[in-house]
DNA sequence: CCGTATCCCGAACGATACTG
DNA sequence: CAGTATCGTTCGGGATACGG
């Protein structure tokens, strides 16, 4: 028997406290521009080891451009989470370290790298198994590959 | 005086602990690509907040298409982040929770909402102290504009 | 209501060449 | 070594129409 409820307005989800914020989204969309990108949050850990020249953080990060360095190192300088020491030298020399503010977002970032590792497995199994039971012709969905 | 130093191959950098793994990128570029796309976190913490429905999810989350709606909580179910249900009535529905795995994703995520919010000010000022001493002409970086 | 298929645009990124 | 400029490609994602 098929149920015909064309009238499902009525809201009931009990008032859940919500978690950190009672907006909506809170800033979340703010950092994750920031670090939604390919380059930005690799540059913030290596930097999180000490200071680097720019040459050291490219050889440090396989299979980023001059160009994407460039405009990752900038982007963080200009928001205040790196520093930039740039010395007059021949052939000039430029060293990148985090500042307090950096430090502190690559700690929570940390706490990202820390949930991938304890759950890595958990979600290979669960996309395995997915998989298998919506064994279809022509999937698509498929992204991260292998974990 | 410009100091001519051709060999600067020696290494100093102190070796620093590093953070949380030995590693060099950890599995930071597995969440960040899960998580790095537009709608995905919105989605995350709207689930946050209780069972919703797919429309429910769509006029929580504005501006998000179906197509985008449809893809992330597909790939959030594939991964066993959350769970869905579908009731075989007519018109249909399908409500989607968080499964305990993407629970504690969320709440990881909300570290990062933390930060921002704690942040958020400190770095619009540098940004703007940037801009302010590099006021060049033909500036690029541009991206998050207002905070 | 929920989901899929198709078309299309713009941002992000890589490759390359050039400057200081 | 560090950074800029330009070009071409790739791909996320919006709009729309359709199917169950």
């Amino acid at each position: 028997m098929s149920v015909t409820n064309t009238a499902v307005t009525s809201q009931v989800s009990a008032p859940v406290p919500v978690g950190p914020c009672g907006d909506d989204d809170c800033g979340i969309r703010d950092v994750l521009d920031r670090l939604g990108d390919r380059w930005t949050v690799l540059v913030l850990v290596e930097l999180s080891k000490g200071v680097r020249r720019f040459r050291e953080l490219q050889r440090a990060i396989p299979g980023i451009s001059q160009r994407m360095l460039t405009l990752t190192t900038k982007r963080l300088w200009r928001d205040g989470l790196v520093e930039r020491t740039a010395y007059p030298t021949i052939p000039p020399q430029v060293d990148y370290r985090l500042t307090p503010v950096g430090r502190s977002l690559a700690d929570t970032v940390f706490g990202l790298a820390d949930w991938s590792r304890d759950h890595r497995e958990a979600i290979a199994a669960a996309r395995a198994r997915w998989d298998a039971e919506h064994a279809a012709r022509g999937e698509d969905g498929e992204r991260g590959g292998s974990a």
